[in-house]
DNA sequence: GTTATTAGCTAACCAACTTAACGATATGCT
DNA sequence: AGCATATCGTTAAGTTGGTTAGCTAATAAC
């Protein structure tokens, strides 16, 4: 009773594997925010920046899943570090695009880049057939995920 | 330019899922509160009381990585729902137990186990060899995470 | 048996969201 | 062309979930 009182949860030793990733994933996002300063939210923005270039307010907000009045109080915070700023958009005069600051960019590839690069090793470490397998089980995942936010969340 | 703005973030294809489960991740934990009308800082208390069975404020805290001011709060929205209720500790009079609610636990776990063993399905339909290579890759993963949190996070 | 520590709570505050309303621009219709 | 409608970002006001600091009660240490 004192090591198992739930017999219900007996999970594979992948499944606590995911798991631990998924607690660790909360800490990393807290450091890479902590790397600029900023809160997850507002590091997020800046990746969606860095991996798509300029966005509008609209598009950031629809990206992180926050109201369009939020992300001017992200843009804010970004502008006040100078992590980014804004600048008209030249084809809509009522939007404006959300630049990303190069050195601001860098500061966070820095943190950024020793993860995917370590990830990406660790898939370098497996041959073609076991990076199948990995893809296979992690296909399953995902849509077992999304079956249960009933296609598509 | 349109369509890879920055040649850096060339992801594998089992980032990729992995990025998508993160995020599919944080959708489930709304939803996942949502089913007992909570949020998910109170869903992921239930889980831990369902998990391990009665809990002291100050476990759930440490658990939930928040302060003890913070997980009273918890305690008294599960207890006003009735998800949860406060006992005493035989063994302690400063300290309490936060003891979940079978009914509430039931509804829980209806959410729950569709997804542990969906999980588990995907597991099931590897053979050992396989289950290792995914466990193999899941370990690395893991460790690059801790190692960029500076051991243990 | 006093002193120090621990447990949980309250109080006061704060950050990050929400919805609603508004001004400015763009779009669609006739 | 010109008016009605929709869209974009912002502001304003309110809510939520967290923080730290200080308190009381109970236990542990010496």
């Amino acid at each position: 009773m004192a090591t198992a009182p739930r017999p219900d949860f007996a999970f594979g030793e992948a499944t606590l594997l995911l798991r631990e990733i998924l607690k660790l994933t909360k800490s990393m996002e807290l450091d890479m925010g902590a790397a600029l300063g900023t809160n997850p939210t507002d590091f997020a923005a800046m990746q969606h920046l860095m991996e798509s270039g300029p966005l509008s307010p609209g598009e950031l907000a629809r990206r992180l899943g926050v109201s369009t009045a939020a992300v001017t109080g992200v843009i804010d915070r970004l502008e006040g570090l100078s992590h980014a700023r804004r600048e008209p958009d030249p084809d809509d005069r009522r939007r404006l695009l959300v630049v990303p600051e190069p050195e601001s960019v860098r500061r966070a590839l820095d943190r950024l880049l020793p993860l995917t690069r370590g990830a990406q090793g660790v898939l370098d470490e497996l041959d073609e057939d076991e990076r199948a397998v990995v893809t296979r089980y992690l296909s399953g995942i995902a849509a077992v995920y999304r079956e249960q936010l009933g296609i598509e969340g």
